[in-house]
DNA sequence: GGCGATCACTAAATCGAATTAGTAATAGAC
DNA sequence: GTCTATTACTAATTCGATTTAGTGATCGCC
C-alpha cells in the first residue's frame, strides 16, 4: 500500500525556485531577513499547491521544544468548571498554534516524566499546584479572591448568608478530607464566613457509604443543633448529604439547606432539585492559557462565579 | 539559569569508548548485529551512569513515528467504564514502552489533525469508530456479544427477564436519541430482549427537563401500560427516569422497575438506590492497547459486565 | 571613488536519534 | 593455503526542520 509522500520544506523550495532556507524565512517571517513581496508570494504558493505543513517533530526538534503545552490535573476531581476550564485553555492555545495535551489525575510521577520527555511541551501548565501552594503557605497564584478558589467559596457562602443563616457546616467527602484541596477550602469558607460578619463554621466529614453518611449528618444535628445549613465541598459531596438527610428523615431546605458547589449534571435531577454554584472555569483556562505562553492574560473576568439557585438552599 | 544538559547517544559512546553506532545496536538489540557480552556491558553501565535516555523527538524523527497511541473518544459519553478503559489501556500501554494520550471528544476534524500531525503517534484508536460502523452496517468490531456493547445490553437486560419482567421499555436521552450509539443499543436490546424469550421492547426517550420527563414516563404508562421496567441507557437517563417518577408520583421497582448501565457514583445516593450494570472496561482497554500495537490480545475476558444489585430493579 | 549598510538571497550546520553500507580480523571448511 | 562466513565494530547518511554564517550586488553618504 504505497502512501503519498507528504510535501517537505524542500519541495515548497523547489517549485518555488528559492532556496530552503529562504522558505523557512518566509513562512516564519524571520525578523532580520527581508524578503521582497514577490518572492514571499511565490513561496505561500508553492506551500499551498502542495499542502505544506511543517513536520511538528522535526520542528520540535530544531527548536527544542514542541508546540504542546500540557495540562497536569493532579489529582483533581474531575467537576464541571474543569471541563470548561480544558475547553476555555484548549481554545486559546489553538488561537496561538499551539495544542493542549491533558495529563490524566490518578497518574504517578514516572508518568508524567515520559509525558514530557515523549511531547517535549513548551510549556506545563500544573492545575493543582497553585491549590496545594496555598495550602501549604497560603501563597498559591490560584486567582485567590478575584477568581480563584476563594472566590468561589464566599460565593457559595455569601448565599447562605444572604438567606439568614448564621451557624452552617462545609461538608467534605470523607476519603478526601486529608488532602491540601480539602483543608484549603476549610479554611476559605472559614474566613468568607467570618468577612460575612456570621459566626460558626463546621466541618462535616460525610463518608462515602449512605448508612455512615446518615450517622454523620445525624451527628451534626446532636452536636450542632444550630447548624441551619450545609455548604458542600462539590455537588457529589452535596448529593450525599441530601440522601444521608433522606435517610435520616430530614428535608431539604427546612430541616438543613444544602449548597453544592460547581453545578455538576445531577443537581438538576434530585430530589429536592440541588443549589449549587456555577464556576466560569472557561474563562480562567483562557487565562492561565496565555500565561503558559507568555502573553499578558488580560483581566479577570468577574463575577467568576455564581448561585444556581434551585429547591435545596 | 544554566540547566544541566541531558545525555546524548554521543555521550554515552564517548564514556562507553564505542561508537555511537554500537551504543544504539546495544540499546535498541538491533537484531542482526553481533555485539559480545564484555561491550554490552560497558554501554549499559555508561548509560546507567550518565542517566541517559534517549531523546524522544529525534528517535521519533529517525523512526518515523511517535511511541505514542492516540485516543480518540469522539462523542462517547463519559462514564465508569471508559475511564476503566483508559486506565487499562494505559497500564498496559506504558508495559510496552507507549504512552497513551486521550484525543478529547467533542473537538473537531482539525484539532484531531493537528494532534495526530503533532504528536505521529504509532497508532490511533478510534473508540467510538466501531459503535458507528456497527450502527451504519452491523459490522463493527466492538467485541459484540462477547465483551462489547451488545454483551452488555445482554447483562442489563437478563436481570429484567429473570426478574419475571416481559414488557420493558428502553430508556434514551432525547438529546442523544438520534447518535448511532442509542441506535445501535436499541437494536442490541430489541435483539437480546428476543433472545431471552420475552416480549416487547418499547423505545423511551426521554427529555432533560423535569417537567417533560415526567410527561413521558406518564405517556409511556398509558400507552403501555403493560410495560414493567426500564432499561436505561446509562446511569445518568436512568435517574432521570427516577426523578421523573418520583414527580409522578410513582415507585420503583414496585410501579416501574429501572436499570441503569455503567454504574456511576451517582446511583448509589439516590432513593430508591439505582441498581445498575458494572462494566469491565479495564480489560477491554488492555486488549484494545494490545492490539493498536499488533500483539495477540488474547482472549476476551467474561464476564464483561455484571449487575450491581441495587433497590431500583 | 571608496566605504559602510542594506538587500536578497545561499551553503552548511545543527538538533539527536536510527539505519545503511561498509571494513578488518578471525575462524572454519575444503 | 584459499575461500567464505562470522564477528565486532565504524563512518556516513538520513529524518525535516530551523538557525548560523556567510556572499555578491546595490545604494547612499562623505
Amino acid at each position: 500500500m504505497e502512501r503519498a509522500r507528504r510535501a517537505t520544506l524542500k519541495d515548497v523550495a523547489r517549485v518555488s525556485g528559492v532556496s530552503p532556507t529562504t522558505v523557512s524565512f518566509v513562512l516564519n517571517d524571520t525578523p532580520g531577513q527581508t524578503i521582497p513581496a514577490d518572492t514571499r508570494a511565490k513561496v505561500f504558493e508553492a506551500a499551498r499547491s502542495l499542502d505544506y505543513s511543517p513536520h511538528r517533530l522535526a520542528r520540535a526538534l530544531r527548536e527544542g521544544s514542541s508546540r504542546v503545552v500540557l495540562l497536569k490535573l493532579g489529582d483533581l476531581r474531575p467537576g464541571h468548571s474543569m471541563d470548561g476550564f480544558v475547553t476555555g485553555m484548549r481554545h486559546e492555545l489553538s488561537r496561538h498554534g499551539h495544542t493542549l495535551v491533558v495529563h490524566p489525575g490518578g497518574a504517578g510521577p514516572a508518568l508524567m516524566a515520559e509525558f514530557v520527555a515523549t511531547l517535549a511541551p513548551r510549556a506545563v501548565v500544573d492545575l493543582a499546584g497553585p491549590y496545594q501552594q496555598a495550602a501549604t503557605d497560603g501563597n498559591g497564584n490560584d486567582g485567590g479572591w478575584v477568581d480563584g478558589l476563594a472566590a468561589h467559596t464566599m460565593t457559595q457562602l455569601a448565599h447562605l448568608a444572604t438567606r439568614g443563616h448564621s451557624q452552617i457546616a462545609l461538608a467534605l467527602p470523607d476519603e478526601a478530607a486529608a488532602e491540601p484541596l480539602a483543608g484549603l477550602r476549610l479554611r476559605h469558607a472559614r474566613e468568607a464566613w467570618s468577612q460575612l460578619g456570621s459566626q460558626e463554621l463546621h466541618p462535616l466529614h460525610v463518608p462515602a457509604t449512605a448508612h455512615e453518611a446518615a450517622g454523620a449528618v445525624r451527628t451534626l444535628r446532636v452536636h450542632h443543633p444550630q447548624v441551619t445549613a450545609v455548604a458542600a465541598f462539590d455537588d457529589e459531596t452535596a448529593l450525599r448529604v441530601l440522601a444521608a438527610m433522606a435517610d435520616a428523615g430530614l428535608a431539604a431546605p427546612a430541616d438543613l439547606a444544602v449548597i453544592g458547589f460547581d453545578d455538576g449534571p445531577y443537581g438538576a435531577l434530585w430530589r429536592p432539585t440541588l443549589t449549587s454554584v456555577h464556576i466560569d472555569g472557561e474563562s480562567f483556562g483562557r487565562r492561565a492559557a496565555r500565561e503558559a505562553l507568555g502573553i499578558d492574560p488580560g483581566a479577570p473576568v468577574t463575577p467568576a462565579s455564581t448561585v444556581v439557585q434551585r429547591q435545596s438552599a
